[in-house]
Order: structure tokens, then sequence, then C-alpha cells
DNA sequence: TGTACATCAGTGAACGCGCGTTCACTGATGTAC
DNA sequence: TGTACATCAGTGAACGCGCGTTCACTGATGTAC
């Protein structure tokens, strides 16, 4: 049975799993009705339940769609942590195809989330920082982290035809404090880019925005679009162990 | 007065200021109650109409967002259009600049339009390919057409690391013949990264996934991502007048 | 120019539906002594 | 181990609301002769 730490008893595993079943249904309705369309009374429906019970559980309609945004974050996150815990260290170019992927495979297995997290937002509906900022913030930590190792490994980005002007300079020095990571105004930029594609071709294939028949292969496209952005950080195939690589 | 094309009685001029006013109230609505809030019964009210009056002009909820969807495609298309005729067609780069920031001000303007677009699809509807292709088609049409002119011109793209795959290369073929354009595979796939790029950084923005205060200046950001695709194009500054560029 | 008929815009009532949320309640589970 | 009380899950009725769509209708506008 499932279980919270600690001492639990028979009423505290109950809720546990109705609540766990509550969020379950409503990720079904969302991909069904629309997170517009998600309401309480048919998550009770299928729940075989009173309307009123589920208030016993959720305060409103909109927290439950917090619960599943906070849900889908923390999926989402895990999926990409572990995809990439399991390639080597030194092996940039493969943690960040690694990354990259567990995000598309995860999207297109949960379309409907991930529309929650970063399609139309709903309007009247505000997801609350504090429970969100965590969780919303782990795949592009995985991607500054492989960029960081990348560099200190002597990768070279691409830079931007103009120059990187002073205002998105100062919002870099900030990120860097953010996530406590050396890595240079050209590096963050080409991230930003590749974070940015990521989400873009993610967002066009679930979405359904390329055409119909763009693609025969949308996996090979992806892999294409990522190998080209990998190649604007500078990222390389493993090559022979780098035993002290060195940083700038 | 609005009139269409030919003879025009009064009916007819009030039928199709009607509609416009339809079209309008439509679209403020979608801000306001987004895509799945669109309700036929409050934009009679706003008309200061009878709810079924409004059958007399849509036939139902589904085609109101269908005429909704066609606007949008074609005021996105129309601004695109306008701002890339402006710059002296040599200039590829200022092309694919006004380009990029047209469709990042459009969005801007009309977030919920763009949202209807290129956001999460509308659980139970799907826009009829017939009406839509056409103006759905008109910025990426644009942009292709620069990157053929600037491959003509000789620029030299960046290429995919580990290449482009077979079923890809069958599928940049169909889009060369459907756009009757002459482009490599290299420059084919960039000007997709460039495509993918442009929406993934709207739509950030637009929807509000980067984090509130990650930019001071939104629009530099942007910036840097636009050179940083026009890079990887081989798009370059204007440069002295190419007569005679040689193709290959 | 004048009349007779056809077309169309808008009305008002009705259909059957679903929604979020509150409230007083019953009965089961948990806890303190 | 046994009882008395507190906590909680779930019920059922009710509130007031909005929705899409159909239908028979009135009265104004357009057209053919």
């Amino acid at each position: 049975m499932v279980q919270t730490a600690g001492v639990t008893t028979a009423r505290a595993a109950h809720r546990a799993r109705t609540l766990a079943d509550i969020t379950a249904i409503g990720r079904a309705h969302l991909s069904t009705y629309g997170a517009a369309g998600l309401s309480l009374r048919a998550v009770a429906r299928d729940l075989g339940v009173v309307s009123s019970a589920v208030y016993r559980y959720v305060p409103s309609r909109d927290d439950l769609l917090t619960l599943l945004v906070v849900d889908a974050y923390a999926d989402l996150g895990e999926a990409a942590r572990v995809a990439e815990a399991e390639v080597p260290r030194a092996d940039h170019l493969g943690r960040w195809r690694a990354v990259t992927h567990a995000v598309r495979a995860w999207a297109l297995t949960s379309p409907s989330s991930y529309g929650l997290l970063f399609g139309t937002p709903i309007p009247g509906y505000r997801a609350p920082a504090e429970q969100t900022t965590g969780p919303g913030t782990i795949v592009i930590s995985l991607l500054l982290a492989i960029a960081a190792d990348a560099q200190a490994a002597g990768a070279v980005p691409s830079s931007a035809g103009g120059g990187v002007p002073a205002s998105v300079r100062r919002d870099a020095e900030r990120v860097r404090e953010q996530f406590g990571l050396a890595l240079g105004d050209d590096m963050l930029t080409a991230a930003l880019l590749a974070w940015v594609t990521l989400f873009g071709a993610v967002s066009f294939e679930v979405f359904g925005q390329y055409g119909p028949d763009t693609f025969s292969d949308p996996a090979a496209a992806f892999d294409v679009l990522v190998d080209l952005t990998a190649g604007v950080l500078g990222l390389t195939q493993p090559g022979p162990t780098p035993r002290g690589g060195s940083a700038s």
C-alpha cells in the first residue's frame, strides 16, 4: 500500500490514496476536457462520490489545478533527472541528448500535462509561485549544469553576431548567482537558445503545429534540432577521457 | 462604410458589419475567457441581441472559433508581410529581423489570438484545414524565401553535427517542391531551427514561461536569440550590393 | 412607379444540460484517560 | 481492555448561475413583374 513516512493510521492512508486518485482522475480529465473544462463535479463522479465530498480533499477547483501543475512539473523533472543520470559525466553531448529526449518523450506521453505547463495560460488562474518554482526549475538546472561542465572542459559556444547587450549581461549575472554556476555570457545565451528551441520544438510537435505531413519521422527531425543547438553550445562527442581539462 | 465588392444592398452591408462585430467581440472574449470559455450567448449579449440571433451569422460555436483562427492567421501574416516588404531585398539579415520582430510584436499585442494559433489545442475542436492552411503558412513562406535568397547570395549555414538523416532529407525534398524553392538540406534544417526558436521564444514570453524576473529587457533577449539563429543560417550584415551572386 | 411575394434579421420561450460551492446531517474511525 | 468524546469522510439537498441549440413568430427589407 501507499504510505507516507512515519506513523500511519488507516484513515491517513485512505486519505493519501484518495488524494492520489483525485490527482489521477484530474489528469485524465485534463486530456479529455482541457484545463478550462476541468470540473470538480466530474472528478467526484469518476471517484464514485457525491460532488461535495471532494471538498474534504481539495478546497476549490483552482487548487486541483495547482495540484496537477505541481504533479506535472515533478513528473517531468524526475524523468529528465533520471535520464541524465544514466550518462557518464564527461559525455556532455550524451547528457544533453538524454535531457532533451526525456522532455520530448514525457511531453508526447502526457500531452495535456505538457500543455498545462507550457501552453496557453488559463484565464483567471495563476499558479502559486511558492509551490511551482522548485519543481518548475529542474530541467533548466540540468541544462545549465551540463553547459557549465562543458565549458569547464573547454567547449566553445557560438556567439551572437550583434554581441550581448548590457541588459542581458546583467540578467546573465543574476542567473549565475541563482544557480551558482560559472558560465560565460556566450555559453549562457547559447543555453538560452537551446532551452527555447527544445520547448519550441516539443510544443510544435505536441500541439500539432507542424503541418500534418511535414515530418515522416518527427523524432529524427527533433534530433537534428538538438544536434544543431548542441553545435551552438560547442558540445562534441565524448572524446578521450578528459583528465584535467583546462578551464579559462 | 465597409462594403464587399460588387452590388451592395443595405441588408448585405448590415450583414457584413454585424459579422465583423461578432468577430471583434469574439476576439475580445477570447482574451477574457479563453478559447474554451468562448460563448455564443455571451457574444450575443455584447452585441445587444438575443442569443438565437447570432445563429443567423454563425452556424455554431465551433464556427466562431474557426472564424477567429482564420482572422488571426491573416492578421499575423499581414503584419509579417508588411514588415518584411519594407526592407531592401539584399539585406537578408534585416528582412529576417523584420519578420521575427513582427511576429513577436503581433503576439504581444494579441496574446490570446497568438495562444489560439500556437498554444494548447482546444479539446474537441479541430480547425478545418481548407480554411486554415493558406493564411497559416505565410510566416514560414517568408522565412524560407529569405533563406533561399541568402543561399543564392552565398550564405553558408551551420550543419548538424550528426548529419541529416534520410527521412528528414526526404521531408526536405517535399518542402522544396511545395514552396518551389532551391534550398540545401543544411539551409533548410537551419531554417527549421530558426522557425522553431522564433515561436518557442515568443511562446515563452507571451505565455509567461520565463521566470517573472528572468529578463529585465525581454526584447533585447529576443534579439540575441534571433541573431544567434541568424548566425546558424549564415546570414550576415547587408554588405556591398551583390550583383549576380553565384547560386549553385 | 406600384403592388405581391419572397427573403431575411431578430424575438422570446423552451429543451436539457452542467457547473462551483455551502450547509446541516449521519455514521465510522481515532484518541485520551 | 473499555468507555467518552473528538475528528473526519461522505451524503443529499439546495443556491443561483451559464451554456448550445431549436422553433414558431413578427416585422422589415429586397425583388420581379
